[in-house]
RNA sequence: GGCGCUAUCGUCUAAGGGUUAGGACGAAGCCCUCUCAAGGCUUAAAUACGGGUUCGAAUCCCGUUAGCGCUACCA
């Protein structure tokens, strides 16, 4: 059965880099029929708050992940400090009573350090004296050195990995407060939950090498790993809140008004490629393509600036599954834009429907109904300069009044009927019928710009286009 | 410092011994057109550097450089 987990630690807002890798592990469960688990690690109780908790919650219902299974690493910490013991038992670990180092002490530090002097070979007596003492200790793994075994494990992306245990330091299991350590907590909490990959962030591999050792200590055969390129900032940095602000965040994508699935895909194509030129995928597409041999070994930079905030490609993309989608899927994604925004829907389904269809070819985002599309949805639109340009065209006003009057006079109002009119209206006063054209569309939605003018009047509605053409 | 990983247009990537090094975003131009988009066509833009192996290297090997990651009780 495969099981793979996403376990963020709840430090911090749910970061881009965080939901591509649930959305990699999501898909790949979804692919292969497994189960998907959401295991909070927080055993760092000094850094874990509940608002990132709920901005990891947040993140994923917004971008319309689910998980099967759901655990906390506080809830399990019995679970972790047995499995510790028992390395310890076996003599595979060991207690360390030395102080923790401060940070001064580490700069200090020249070369590589390994293990405290004298701590790994002290008597099991002596050991079990000082700790029944009192003695505050840590509890070390007891990495092979005397003679150095090679550590191996196979990555579904990196491939073959390696690494002599002479170069792996003895790492804790436990802390002096007798909590766990991330890597035992992670490590006892795959076994127990039976994880078959682990796919996580490219920043573990290193730390793989331990886990190894802690699975194998444990008596445990290690999972499969499958490691993800990083994503990084222009700089080349790790992206961080600090230094490049909302961007890494989640949330920053929708409140920009990205549809969720555009955003999946988006982040999808950071580190991973279909090899087949495609870009635009529906979710199933991608559930029915994923695979590790598609996953890079090299870091992905997220495309961004000071003045452009937002991938380029991102946005495109995002306009592309907006223009495309079926109008029926993309419309409730609208609706709810709109209410958040305070504007009303003036007439029924049908008429919504249509109305996004024409407005939607020309956006890129849901916020763009809000503000480029207000004229459909409310009378409360302001008139844009390039507009007012075409309305200040010589005869402009008056020719519209007119077409208002003449549309008045008449309860034909289809795409034919109104050309029909405004063309006439042009050959009667000889001008050009672009000048009404371009003004119609001018005075309906106050942009110089936007669909096909006989689609607006249809969209704005006939009443609303009469008014709007007289009070020009 | 030690260990590990990585290196193709500005960005995301394809090509894993033989291609004019392909696609996409972004940029520029043309076409289309009632405006603006979209769409179509076109242009500019890349194999980090140096050695080797080979008839032939972006691709395999070594080195250099650069970046990233891990590095004493963060995850």
């Amino acid at each position: 059965m495969l099981r793979v987990r996403f376990a963020p630690s709840p430090t911090g807002y749910l970061h881009i880099g965080s939901a591509r890798t649930f959305i990699f592990n999501w898909l790949y469960a979804r692919r292969n029929h497994g189960t998907m688990v959401l295991r909070i690690d927080d055993t760092d109780v000094e850094r874990n708050t509940q608002a990132s908790l709920d901005s990891i919650f947040d993140g994923l219902n917004w971008l319309e992940l689910g998980w099967d299974e759901f655990y906390r690493q506080s809830d399990r910490l019995a679970l972790h400090r047995e499995m510790a013991n028992a390395i310890l038992a076996k003599g595979m670990a060991y207690r360390d009573f030395t102080p923790a180092q401060t940070d001064e002490e580490k700069a200090l530090e020249t070369g590589p350090w390994l293990f405290n002097a004298g701590m790994r070979e002290l008597s099991i007596e002596a050991s079990d004296r000082r700790a029944a003492a009192g003695e505050p200790f840590v509890v070390r793994f007891r990495v092979p050195r005397e003679t150095p075994v090679t550590v191996k494990f196979t990555d579904l992306v990196f491939g073959e990995q390696s690494k002599s245990s002479a170069d792996i330091e003895d790492f804790a299991l436990l802390r002096s407060n007798g909590m766990p350590t991330y890597h035992m907590a992670s490590c006892a909490d795959d076994i127990d939950l039976r994880i078959s990959h682990i796919i996580r962030g490219q920043d573990h591999l290193s730390n793989t090498f331990k886990h190894v050792l802690i699975f194998e200590g444990a008596g445990a055969t290690p999972p499969l790993f499958a490691h993800l390129p990083l994503l990084i900032a222009p700089d080349g940095a790790k992206l961080s809140k600090r230094k490049h602000g909302p961007v890494v965040s989640v949330t920053t994508y929708r409140d920009a008004g990205f549809l969720p699935h555009s955003y999946v895909n988006f982040l999808c194509l950071l580190g991973w490629s279909p090899k087949d030129n495609r870009e635009q995928m529906t979710r199933q597409e991608l559930i029915d393509i994923f695979s590790f041999e598609g996953v890079n070994r090299s870091n992905a930079v997220v495309n961004f600036s000071e003045e452009d905030p937002i991938d380029s490609k991102a946005l495109w993309l995002n306009s592309q599954h907006l223009r495309t989608m079926p109008v029926a899927e993309l419309a409730p994604y609208v609706r709810r834009t709109l209410e958040a925004a305070g504007l009303a829907i003036p007439y029924g389904e049908e008429w919504f429907l249509s109305t996004v269809d024409v407005i939607r070819s020309r956006f890129a985002t849901l916020n763009d109904f809000v503000s480029r599309g207000r004229a459909y949805f409310a009378d409360d639109f302001i008139t844009e300069p390039g507009a007012a340009e075409k309305l200040n065209q010589p005869g402009a006003r008056e020719l519209l009044h007119e077409l208002g009057d003449r549309m008045a006079a008449t309860e034909e109002f289809t795409e034919a009927s109104v050309e029909a009119e405004l063309r006439k209206l042009a050959a009667d006063r000889g001008v050009k019928a672009g000048l009404i054209i371009n003004g119609s569309r001018a005075a309906l939605t106050g942009q110089p710009v936007g669909p096909s003018a006989f689609h607006v009047f249809l969209a704005v509605g006939r009443d609303r286009s009469i008014a709007r053409l007289r009070n020009a």
